[in-house]
RNA sequence: GCGGACGUGGCGGAAUUGGCAUACGCGCUGGGUUUAGGUCCCAGUACCGAAAGGUUUAUGGGUUCGAGUCCCAUCGUCCGCACCA
């Protein structure tokens, strides 16, 4: 035994980490066959300052793919880059005055030297940032591409303005009324703004997901499906009383209620409004219009807002019956879905059943339940579900509500009086942001001409750098010159039909999710080591057509709609403008879940908690181990244990991966991401777990260094375990089952916990002095191969200190040989009446009597069934066996 | 309200897909090494019971020789969406 080498992370996995470097070992090629090809992604960062765990364990997670897949034998494809363009670096700009890319640039600089500390296989060479110059001015040359495709409109009207980042957003960034980054109210404004045609895919974005199911989450798929919202019915055209000149329409899904419309409902910002309702009724509507302007929007549509409308004094006409029904005003009623117009049938509607109570409304019934068990009185609640038609619905009496559905809808087709119509629920993504960091948008204005898209040969548009952040409105609005200035520094002009005219460029720029929606696509054809970029158009088809689909993108399930819809879309637009021929950009998606913690907070009555970081706090337990006092060091009074929270610099939960590197390296840090929970469960972070982590590494060290000498002249055990006895022969068959299940866990669902589970389990049973050197040689060089994607520098490390040639990626994952599993005897459980009472160790090859007879003669067994009568006998070969008696 | 996921020891979780429930880790208990320990090693640890044995996968029922796993109901938790006509 030798005297064990000290495990100094410190220094082996800095080694490691120049040694990959230098030997240029994870560039991969782009003309090998696709089979032998992986591409594995994760959501690249946004460059905020410094690494969280978040991060740590995204990457972790992707590089351990990265690296057993290329054990595999494959040719991975594991990029990384910079998501550049933000608020954030404005907001740095505003606070301490540098500017947004000065700041930026060095915290990728710096979170670049964290995520190579952290050991992780990227292929540099394809490293950019969205708000490098090429990476933007191609950006702009796809811009262009889209609007000659006619997929992207300026257009006047409400949009959603943040109030927290004074600039819009698009509808899948206001979660709860409110804005996804800073949580402020988001109020309605009217304003002209660019927009990005997603609905024209939007059948195509709903239709692809069911390919998708069993590949991306459940979650991520029915938040998209629902996000998308198809509904098919018909447009209806009422008549307006007094109005020749207008009609109303009304979308529903329920055209077979046609006949038990009531009264109609309508958006108080509806266009139409205005012209229809006589002057009697103009002020009761101008203060209805008043107060629902006034509400914010989480306050009008949240779960407690009160159903409002106010008459309007006009009504309408229904075109299939000619009855006339009154026209409201409702603030439930919403502009921009479907017609802004609803046709009101109390009678099987729950929402207009309500209204039509308060209002003093008539309901009159026109479905009929089949079953007429569920027939209700419809003054006690409306029938939703579907039936038969009542007597008072003319020619469709009696008519199945399916059936009506459709010659209704077919009437009303014939009769010019509407139309089958299929409405969404997705709005277009309204891309104009009215901020300085992003990317501008190439278009410019002229008196004469409107808005013009810039000529490629005007590209890029370039940022200017002298502009001033006072945190007021869009810098690039208020810079002297940049709005009227050619690249060469001429004024600015557009040809038109009739020369040169005077122009003034656009100051938004564009939604930061623009770069995010086709990064993984520009990753396949970029090189940053060479001068044109290795592509010197945006994307090179026969490269990215080799690598998307990708086969694993890894991210948090916060991007379920936005990141993950736009992507989706801008892939598809992609290929109809010709870059590519693949139209879904990820393959398989897997949602890691959060880095959580506990909270110690103190309650201050009428004010905010305050929160406490866990080295200031003392905690006792009880003889279980539950924790059930805690305290605070400073003052050794109580304080509270709060929920279990993803980590937050406010709740003081968190915890700096730059300290675990230092403290126990990269290694310790990327197992504990690992361990204990699957990849897309939350995972709690304690100091205790990480130390878990630790111990078994050293533990791990430990039993390879002190062998290292009489291990390194023999070879791994290669023969059968049948030539072997006791716990050499256990331990043969055990390094079989545990890479077999390892293999399983990584393949099925990424299940590192379980893996590392098994290499647990398997480094229990390595007793060096119970066993052959090379059958414990054989137990070792297994474990660092498995162990090898999670924690790769003591791996590599222990792979030379136990003497295997080679290092341990090209050694590959190791085999296993199914037969070599499981011996010649199984033990089997016997049960009697399901319960076990006995245990009996049998050749595999045995079956019937004999087999029957030694279970049945086991003395456990035997008292169990003595004296009753045996009425079945159930062998599982290999599994059990259950005697039933009575 | 609608949609989805899920309830397993003190805790995080495992269970080869209907066949030995509680793997692995954390914590805890006892013992040892150490001047010391945020060290390492050994043993124990679902519950009840002195033991024999019995009980246990939210609760109640069902299917089955056999259920954590399948079916039904109830309770609870988490997530998403929310006047979508």
């Amino acid at each position: 035994m030798n005297e064990p080498r000290t495990y100094e992370h410190s220094v082996i996995e800095p080694k490691w980490q120049q040694t990959w470097e230098s030997a240029k070992a994870y560039l991969v090629r782009d003309d090998l066959p696709r089979e032998k090809c992986y591409y594995v992604l994760e959501m690249f960062p946004y460059p905020s300052g410094k690494l969280h765990m978040g991060h740590v364990r995204n990457y972790s997670i992707g590089d351990a793919v990265a690296r057993y897949k290329r054990m595999r034998g494959l040719h991975v494809l594991h990029p990384m880059g910079w998501d550049s363009f933000g608020l954030p670096a404005e907001q740095a700009a505003i606070e301490r005055g540098a500017h947004p890319g000065t700041w930026t640039y060095e915290n990728i600089a710096y979170m670049r030297g964290q995520l190579k500390r952290m050991g992780f296989s990227y292929d540099w060479t394809r490293e950019f940032a969205c708000s490098d110059p090429g990476y933007a001015a191609r950006e702009q040359d796809i811009f262009l591409d889209l609007v000659e495709k006619g997929l992207v409109y300026r257009k006047s009207s409400l949009v959603n303005w943040s109030t927290g980042l004074n600039c819009v957003l698009a509808n899948e960034q206001v979660v709860d009324g409110k804005c996804w980054r800073t949580n402020m109210p988001v109020i309605q404004k009217e304003l002209p703004q660019w927009y990005l045609r997603i609905t024209h895919y939007a059948d195509e974005l709903l239709g692809n997901l069911s390919a998708l199911e069993g590949s991306w989450p459940d979650a991520v798929l029915s938040q998209q499906k629902h996000w998308i919202g198809k509904s098919q019915g018909a447009e209806i055209d009422f008549a307006v009383e007094g109005h020749n000149d207008l009609k109303l329409t009304a979308f529903t899904t329920r055209p077979d209620t046609i006949f038990g419309v009531t009264f109609m409902s309508i958006a108080p910002e509806h266009r139409l409004l205005d012209r229809i309702v006589p002057d009697s009724h103009r002020a009761a509507v101008e203060a209805f219009k008043a107060e629902v302007r006034n509400v914010s929007a989480q306050e009008r549509t949240g779960d407690t807002a009160e159903k409002k409308g106010v008459f309007t004094g006009a009504f309408a006409i229904n075109p299939v019956n000619g009855h006339k029904v009154p026209l409201y005003a409702a603030n439930f009623v919403v502009a921009d879905y479907g017609t802004g117009t609803v046709m009101a049938v109390p009678a099987h509607d729950d929402r207009d059943h309500a209204f039509a109570l308060k209002y003093g409304i008539e309901i009159i019934e026109v479905i009929q339940p089949v079953d007429p068990a569920k027939a209700k009185p419809v003054s006690e609640a409306a029938f939703t579900e579907a039936g038969v038609l009542a007597g008072n619905c003319a020619q469709f009496s009696g008519m199945p509500s399916d059936e009506a559905k459709i010659a209704i809808t077919t009437w009303l087709t014939t009769s010019a009086k509407g139309r089958a119509v299929t409405t969404f629920r997705l709005r277009d993504w309204c891309l104009s942001r009215q901020r300085y960091w992003g990317n501008p948008i190439p278009y410019a204005y002229t008196d004469k001409l409107g808005a013009v898209p810039l000529r490629k040969s005007d590209l890029p548009v370039t940022l200017p750098t002298d502009v001033v952040f006072d945190g007021k409105g869009n810098p690039l609005e208020k810079h002297a010159t940049w709005s009227v200035t050619a690249n060469d520094g001429s004024p600015l002009s557009i040809r038109g039909p009739q020369g040169p005219e005077v122009a003034r460029r656009e100051t938004d720029t564009c939604d930061t999710f623009m770069e995010s929606s086709w990064y993984f696509a520009r990753y396949t054809c970029h090189d940053n080591t060479k001068p044109d970029l290795g592509c010197a158009a945006p994307l090179d088809k026969a490269r990215v057509d080799h690598w998307l689909p990708v086969d694993l993108y890894i991210g948090g399930i916060e991007h379920a709609v936005m990141h993950l819809l736009y992507a989706r879309f801008f892939q598809k637009a992609l290929c109809d403008i010709g870059y590519t021929t693949k139209r879904e950009p990820f393959k398989r998606l897997l949602c890691q879940g959060m880095v959580c913690m506990e909270t110690l907070y103190r309650e201050n009555p009428g004010e905010k908690k305050t929160y406490f970081y866990p080295d200031e706090i003392d905690v006792e337990r009880d003889a279980k181990g539950r924790v059930f006092k805690a305290t605070a060091k400073t003052d050794g009074a109580p304080v509270q244990i709060g929920r279990v929270q993803k980590m937050s610099k406010s709740l003081r939960n968190t915890v700096d991966p730059q300290s675990l590197v230092e403290q126990y390296g990269a290694d310790s840090a990327r197992l504990f991401v690992l361990s204990n929970v699957p990849p897309e469960l939350d995972v709690i972070w304690s100091e205790d777990g990480i130390r878990g982590s630790h111990r078994y590494l050293k533990r791990l060290w430990v039993l390879c260094t002190e062998h290292a000498a009489r291990l390194a002249t023999v070879a791994p055990y290669a023969g059968k375990a049948a030539d072997l006895a006791g716990a050499d022969q256990s331990v043969v068959r055990k390094v079989h089952a545990v890479i077999k299940r390892c293999t399983d866990a990584l393949e099925k669902d990424f299940a590192f916990n379980t893996a590392v589970a098994q290499c647990m389990e398997l480094t229990n049973e390595l007793k060096p002095d119970a066993l052959k050197p090379e059958v414990l040689k054989l137990g070792l060089t297994t474990l660092v191969r498995l162990l090898a994607p999670m924690c790769p520098h003591i791996c590599e490390e222990l792979w030379r200190e136990l003497g295997a040639p080679g290092d341990v990626t090209s050694a590959g994952w190791p085999a296993y040989d199914e037969s070599e599993i499981a011996g010649d005897s199984v033990e089997y459980p016997v049960q009697v009446n399901g319960k076990i009472r006995g245990r009996v160790v049998l050749d595999r090859s045995l079956t019937g009597k004999a087999l029957e007879d030694t279970a049945m003669a086991h003395e456990t067994v035997k008292a169990a069934i003595e004296g009753k009568t045996i009425r079945k006998l159930i062998i599982v070969p290999g599994k059990i066996i259950n005697i039933v008696v009575a």
